[in-house]
This record gives structure tokens, sequence and C-alpha cells, in this order.
DNA sequence: GTACATTTGTTCGTATGTATT
DNA sequence: TAATACATACGAACAAATGTA
């Protein structure tokens, strides 16, 4: 597969969606390192720019995970614990404030769930760490 | 407010925290255009490209949206239907991927719920158009 | 229907700063 | 120290979509 800068659709989402590919496939396995911006550019002869930008999407996706020095690499799979959604109450998934954001230390690409009890008080979890459940009656 | 370029915050990050308090505190109501990206840098003295992280960032949190030729606007507050999880179901919020993306035709920031029921069975909502209830038990 | 101005999108170039190895 | 790698920031040019005269 290869990138065609001819085509109709951007370089970067040409390279986001190999790269994604990749990942998907498990030919790139969770928390292996990408090959660097650069490394990328020269690779397929495209700008510097545009790999970075294939890299926003992986990151803003949730699937990568980028810090200076160090480079992108694969995000493990989320482990989730369950929280019970009570009787009454109800539950919202939205993207964090970037305050939020800091606050909670949460990567790119994770949403939270807005969880609300029957009485009206409010959780917020990062949507990564934890997945709903209502158990069976019984 | 001002931008100050000296600052260690980046000038994109500020340029965003300005726009996200003006939108949030409702001076700039949902539906409104923002200003220009040519606009905005020329007033706060700044390179077109940080205006354009900056819009970015206020994009992934769900909170703009943009079109080429018509500009960026402040998105409408979601109204949410309600969705019961069943018992022995579960749900589980994520970003998706670009191709439910294009094929659910979700804005950017938007994350999905990923809802299970007991029986395994999975349906994927935009979470800018559901939220999960549990009736209360009565 | 056409032409034009406006606006965002895409791409590359260049330079400097900062964190990690 | 030095090399590597990502982050920030500016500039420039052209493409594509939109709305308007």
């Amino acid at each position: 597969m290869r990138i065609d800068p001819r085509s109709h659709t951007p370089v970067y989402i040409q390279l986001a969606d190999l790269l994604r590919e990749q990942i998907e496939s498990g030919k790139v396995p969770p928390g292996s390192v990408l090959a660097s911006e650069t490394r990328l550019s020269q690779e397929h002869g495209i700008g510097r720019e545009s790999v970075r930008m294939a890299v926003a999407i992986l990151r803003s996706e949730g699937l990568v995970s980028t810090s200076r020095g160090r480079g992108t690499w694969v995000r493990e799979v989320p482990q989730r614990d369950e929280v019970e959604l009570t009787p009454g109450g109800s539950a919202i998934a939205r993207m964090p404030s970037s305050h939020e954001r800091r606050e909670m230390d949460l990567d790119e690409g994770v949403p939270v769930l807005e969880i609300r009890d029957a009485a009206g008080d409010v959780q917020v979890l990062p949507a990564d760490k934890a997945q709903i459940i209502r158990p069976t009656s019984d």
C-alpha cells in the first residue's frame, strides 16, 4: 500500500488510514513505537506536517499516544471497570474540556462518561477506564 | 484578555482558552459564526496555523464545527434521546473510527456509545444524540 | 449562469524550543 | 555532551467549497 499524492484523498488521510490498518490488524501491536515523523515523512515522500496531521488523527481516535522526545506508540486496549447504572439513573458521553483533560490526566481521544443517579448527583469518569452495566434482574 | 507570545503557554492554547470562554459564557451563542481564521490571525497578531490549531482543539471538544467556504460556528447544545439499558446490558464510550465518522456523518469531537444487550447484540449510537437510562424499578 | 471574493483545507518550507535517550 | 524526536510558530502558495453580486 502506497501513498498517492495525486489522489483526491489528502495524503495525511491516506497515511492515517494506512497506519490505522497496521494497528487494527495487529501488525503494529499495542505498546510498540511508530516510526518517527521525519522517518515516515521520508519513507512516504510527504511533508512532515502531513505526517503530524495523520498522527493527530490517530491520537484523536485514541489509537496512539505521543510524547516529546520519545515518539509515538500504540495505546494498550482499554480495560474498563464496571459501573452500575442505578434505577432512575442516566449516562451521557462527551469529550472532556481541556480543564478536565488536565485534571483527570486523560489522553487525547478519550471521552468521558457523565453518570447521573436518581438523586441528581453527577459522576464524571474516563471512558477508557469504565463501562456502564445494568445487572440482570434475577 | 490578550494573547502573550512570550508566555510559556502556547499561543494556540491561549486562543483556544479565550474562544472557549466566550462560547461557554454565552457571549458567542450556539449557531453564531466565529471570526475567520485570517481575521483572528490579524486581530491577535499570530500566525494562521496557530489559529487553526486553536480551532482544531475546540472542534475536538465538540464545541464548534467548521466548513470550507462557510467558516466556523458554535455547535448547538446536543438533544439526546433516551435509550434504555436493558437488564444484563452494558455500554462503553469511545471515539469513532474515521470509517464510522463518515458512515454515521458525525462531527469531530463526538464520541459514540456502544451498547451491548444481554444477548450480545451491539448497537453503536452518536453520543450527542443519545443518552443511556435505567428506568426506576417502581 | 458567471465571475468574484471569502473562507477553510492541504501541503511544504523554515526556524527555534524542549524533552528524552 | 550530543543525537534524536516531538512541539510551537511563522510564512507561503494553491485547492476547493460557499455565498454573493
